[in-house]
Formats: structure tokens, sequence, C-alpha cells
DNA sequence: GGAGTATGATTGTTTGTGATTGATTTTGAA
DNA sequence: TTCAAAATCAATCACAAACAATCATACTCC
């Protein structure tokens, strides 16, 4: 037998179960312990599973490397402390749109949940979101490069296939009487429609958005709730007469 | 026996299996070790198969990296060459959808055509075209991590907003009486969705996808063109008389 | 007939294998 | 907890299998 070949039968038995035992291998494959050891070590090499005394263990898809990076390296503090703050709110089997942006992208690798089932209309949300091992949809639409955001009427032609039970947006504005914002209209559109088909909607935001307006209307400040990062009491006081906010401790 | 018949069956075997030995294919070819190790050394460097110690094994078709020139690198000149092809049928000011499948992808670096529209089920093929500047579309859908597209009912309910010039579809089997197939029924009804919504449609292909047939129907052979590689006198001769084959030089 | 290619045999070298060793970890009973 | 037996481990060895390189022969296409 190949050593390929064992490497495949390895493998394949560790798709089925948590772990392997070398003696279960010896048995299947034939080989010797001292072969199967070799065996595991390559495999362990080349990051394909995770060797254990006495066998070899599956290697846990959310493991994957950019965990570190994305986790401590890519975003400020304050976007990451909104983002856990965020992703703390998704509970197992949710029905989620998360919105294009860098503040909602900081929350996918805190995301904890079981079963959960998201669509985005995010070029790297997608790919972040199938990389931990999330059932990734995506809504269609025009790619915008400039923010690798899918909108336009595909987008959200796309959304009416869906309801969820929260979306957690992104938003340029967050403004007392203008409510919640964002400087382009198609993305505005892709934004209304998924809070539309929304139980709940978060708008996740950092504290340099409060009291700004831009161009085109999302909905009213009171119809969503505002997840945010640290930001001063005197914000804090004006904003949560108005509405629900859930602001990150540190 | 002719080399290229060789090469057939080995590859044939390996469709079946995850690895030959060597030993098994001089016994079944009559051929002698070298010439077997030569036709391997040859049909890797196609990128057809992988070598391992004592035979052969299937290629994988994970892990791109997206950092290397796609042009000089990330494909085989077989794939560059019938890439290339495809990409010259593409005229200014067409509306194209292109299909996922790294076939597909090897096309997009060689368009030259300007003020293109180009719809995609493929992740990285939006990437790709939004790099080289077009205008990038995406169908939306599930995104299946293994071959990295966007499939199932999302999907098709994407395309249905368009219509198309021209669409270049991926496909695993091109059989004189099956026509065009695919393992997976949800790309197959992706790719028949966008066969329906095309003016013309073009099967991108190599030589080890003629002759077979997968689980599930796209269309008719005559329906469609088959861009390819180069392929053996036989093959063409066969297939151009149910269809247009177009086929790349060298 | 001669240039170019494909083939099979032979060579010395490299790689994979199983057995053996003594070291390390786990287990279970005191 | 502590200790000893059992299981598992990494390191090493010698042998066998597979390897790349080379060569001479047979074939094909001008």
């Amino acid at each position: 037998m190949l050593t390929e070949e064992r490497h495949v039968i390895i493998l394949n038995l560790l798709k089925e179960k948590e772990v392997v035992k070398i003696h279960e291998l010896t048995e299947v494959t034939g080989a010797s312990e001292s072969t199967i050891r070799r065996d595991l070590t390559d495999l362990e090499n080349a990051e394909l599973l995770r060797r254990v005394h006495g066998g070899a263990a599956k290697v846990s898809r959310k493991r994957t490397e950019p965990t570190m990076d994305e986790k401590t390296n890519l975003f400020s503090e304050e976007k990451r402390a909104a983002g856990r703050l965020a992703a703390s709110l998704i509970e197992d089997n949710d029905c989620l749109f998360i919105d294009a942006g860098t503040t909602t992208l900081s929350m996918i690798p805190f995301i904890q949940a079981k079963n959960i089932v998201a669509v985005t209309n995010g070029f790297d949300h997608l790919r972040l979101l199938a990389e931990y091992g999330f059932e990734a949809y995506c809504t269609g639409g025009r790619l915008k490069e400039s923010t690798k955001a899918m909108t336009g009427t595909g987008a959200v032609h796309g959304l009416q296939q869906y309801w969820f039970d929260k979306a957690f947006l992104g938003v340029n504005g967050i403004h007392l009487t203008a409510g919640y914002t964002t400087p382009d209209p198609e993305e505005a559109a892709v934004k209304k429609e998924a809070f539309k088909r929304a139980q709940q909607s978060f708008f996740v935001a950092d504290a340099s958005k409060f009291q700004e307006s831009t161009f085109a209307h999302i909905t009213e400040l009171d119809k969503a709730i505002i997840v945010t990062g640290k930001i001063t009491d005197n914000l804090r006081r004006m904003f949560e007469e108005k509405t629900d906010i859930k602001e990150a401790l540190t």
C-alpha cells in the first residue's frame, strides 16, 4: 500500500470520527505502528490533523490561521470591542444578515453561536464566514470595488429571498433627528431592505458616527438598537433617551 | 500502445481511485516501469495528476494562491491556452456570464474586450474581474466552500435578473450521447439557467473531460460550442461531427 | 538513409518500511 | 497524592522498494 493511500484512509476516517487510534490504523492499513506514526507526523505538518497521544484528532475548521490576525491585528481596539459585543448578541440557530463594512467584519471572528445561517453583501464577509465554518450566503449584486460591497437592485433582489432574525448593519451617521444615514443611496437601499426583513436590527458603529448625518436615510433612530465601542457619558445620555444602546465596556 | 493511449488509461483509472500504483499500470498497459514513470512525469507537468512515491494520485483542485501572477503561474499551460482562446471570443460591449471553476477563471486575465459586463457565481472570479477593472456582478446564493462557487436557488434566482450575449460554462463531462454533465445537481441548475439566458453558450474544458459523463445533465451536445486545449485527432473527429469545437493550437 | 523520438534495461542513489531501543506519558491502584 | 506497570513515543538501524539518470536499441517521419 502506498503512503498516499494510507493518508487518504486516515483522513477519511477522521471525517467521520473525532479521533482515530494508532492501533486502529495499523489494522485497517496493515502497516506497522512506526509507519502510521510517520504518516501522522506528516499529516500534522500539513495541518490536516492534530496528533494526540495514542492517535490523531480532527483539526477544527475554526482554528485557521486568520484567527489571530483578525482578532489582534486587523482592527482597532475599538472596532474589536464593538465587534465582540455585536457577536455576543447572536444566538444559536439565528438567521442573520451581516452588512458590508469593517465594523461588521470585525464581529465575525468572535461569533460563538452554533448552527447559524448568515447572508451578507460583503465580499470579505463571505470569505470570512466560510473560513470560520458558518453557512454563508451572498446577496449578489454589483461589486462596488471601493468598499467591496455588493449593492444595487441585484443585492436588493437577492435579499428578497430571505427573512432574518437579526440584521447587523453598518452606518455612517447616527443623528438624533436625521436617524441612521449613509452616503451612497444604493447601499442605503440594501440596508433598508435588510432592515425591513429582520425582526431585530442592530446598527454597529464607533463613536465617530454619533451626531453625524449623511446623504441617504435608512430608518429612524428608535427603530433599531445601537451597538458601539466606548462613547462619552454625554453622548450616551443623549441617545439612550431615544433608543437602546449597547456599549462595549473596554 | 501509443503514449496518448496510456495517458488516457492512467487518467481514467485516477478518476475512479484516489491513487494508482506503477506496478498496476505496467500490468494494464504492458509498458515497462521506465515508460510509466515518464508518463507520470509528463502528466504531472500538465497538472493532470500528482506523483507520489510508488505511483500517482489525483490532483486536488484546492489552494489557489491569490498573490501569484495569474497569467504566468496559476494555471497549467493547457488551461491557459483554453482560457486565452475563450477570452478571445469575447467582443466589446458583451454581457457575459462566467461560471465558477478553474478553467473559466483562467480566461479572465486574457480578456481584451472593452466595456463588458460580467456576472459570475465564482468567488475568485468576482475578485479577479474587479481587479482587472471589469464591471462585475455576483449571482448571490450559498457559498459552497469546496469549489468556492455560489449555487442553489439563491444563485438561480439571482441569474433570473439578467440576459446574456455569451455564457462561459465549466463542465465535468462532455459525452457524445449524455451531452454536458456535472456531478452536483445544484451546480447543474445554475449552469442550466445561465445556458437558458444566453444567446450563445460555450463549455470550456480540458481534454480529460471528453467522453466522460457525470450525474447531472446540463444540455445536449449540439446546443453549445466546446472550447478546449489541445485534444487528440481521434477525439476531435468524433466530436466535430456533432457540434462546434474550438481547440487551442499550442 | 538520417534526425528525432519512444522504449526498456541497467546503474547507483534516494526514500519508505518494520523492528528495536530506551525515554516519556498515561493509567490505575495504594 | 505517589508510585509502578502499561502504553505510547521518538530515534535509530538495516533492508527493500522506488527513484532519476543514462544508454543502446527500435521505431517514425522526412
